[in-house]
DNA sequence: TTTT
DNA sequence: TTTT
């Protein structure tokens, strides 16, 4: 059955990734879609539903090394629901979007002599300059041939 | 921002529709998504995935003249989350699709001269027969020109 | 880069089949989507695109099993435009739905005790009865679990 | 029926915008889908899908004001197919995207200080600096909130 | 005719 | 928690 969704946002921090005993990798983030519209008074209201991401494997790998707080980004993948109970013993669900593809909509010039995807004043970023690994794996990754399409089809037909 | 999901599954129930006191009319149900896979020991496994599904105004007009249990339908909508406080205080979160589409995929023939969409031995809907409205909607609607295109263009181009 | 076509709608004839030299399999049909619009008078006016799809390697050989002429069909792929000479030296143009997935949006209780899917009085399928290959396999396949999905993802999360 | 199609690609030029007799809108361009893709021996190889596009109305303004020769953007719409008669009386075919939505990719940072998307030694761009009202428009539409939303819904629910 |  |  059809289950698809597609999503672009921001995201709202740096990826979370973890390496799982058996060898998985997964990253986690959330994103944010803006909604802008007019209300019965004609004020523009903007409305933000946070979406919570879930990357496996080699999305997580890519994620990890080209998505960061506050960039765009389209996301595919499909919609699930998992049911945890909390310390307290309370039943407690979690709609997650399990992406089975992505791609930064940063443009390659953002970020540039930066290791912050939006420079600003109360920059948060701690360390700097050159040797930031996640910069330096930012930019070869965009460089290469994006493989990210191989997921639907690796041929071109 | 774009926020699009697109589902195609069964409904669990007959949509729940409400009329609120400022006129608008909002239908609720749920539909199931069935996935099928090998597991690592090549066993089929099944996956489902429960949705829960929000139409308002036209489109919950709609459900409740088309859709019943156990029919299969397409959803387009938009991911949203709402948190609330259930009777012991405590915050919940509530995921839900809201519609601004759908289309039965139930075949004309399903469910002729009867008034479930599904017939069977423990049938549960209690009236029957020929003045059931659901069934005569349905039939008629079936019939009408489906204006359900409308909602992204209503002019042929 | 993002390509994705997403159709809901009728085949216009049964797919046709070919086996290349280098054992691939092709399926070619077309399927129409309808539109229904009122126009500027208030009539109801009706719209219908052709839509030429093609299915490569798996998906053709289920296409050839599960799908038939006016068969209701989910189709998800890429579009793809090639640019050829036909007999007379013009350049001509032809677009195409490259599918990565589909579903067959026929009920199962269609076409049974029948070797079409919309039997009718002017019925132009020429065998008939029981031992027609086509509608075994339709039966068999609609019961096996479906595959389709393991096109996105082949884990259940 | 269902008929979607989701592009992500690049304006090959400015959309070329036309004002009809009867006062509609129209703006047509075309886009360029790319994908990488390892051939048999290895190699990456690129493909690139030319995508004609057509807007109407208020989505046509306002791709005049916001979308320029290079630029990314993202394309919603639904698969249309026309036949002509060129002016050797050959009967031809043209497929095209008629969008119902569309959201520019570019940041904002692109094309500051410059009135071309992107900058290049060779400019094409013959006019330069201030006043160019492409710029501006672009500018100012990209402060307003984007109503592009309208499309599927005006109301935040 | 675009872009990475 | 993001962005425009």
């Amino acid at each position: 059955m059809v289950n698809r969704v597609i999503l672009i946002g921001n995201l709202g921090r740096d990826p979370e990734v973890r390496r799982l005993e058996n060898g998985a990798v997964v990253a986690k983030f959330s994103i944010a879609t803006n909604e802008n519209y007019r209300d019965k008074s004609g004020e523009w209201q903007s409305l933000t539903e946070w979406h919570d991401i879930v990357m496996w494997r080699s999305l997580a790998e890519r994620a990890e090394g080209q998505l960061k707080k506050g960039m765009p980004v389209y996301v595919e993948g499909k919609l699930t629901h998992r049911t945890w109970e909390d310390q307290d013993g309370n039943k407690r669900k979690t709609t997650e979007v399990v992406a089975n593809y992505f791609r930064s909509l940063a443009s390659r010039r953002d970020g540039e002599g930066n290791n912050s995807y939006f420079p600003s004043a109360d920059d948060e970023y701690p360390g700097g300059g050159f040797s930031s690994s996640s910069v330096e794996s930012d930019n070869s990754s965009s460089e290469a041939p994006v493989s990210s399409d191989a997921a639907d089809d690796d041929l071109p037909f």
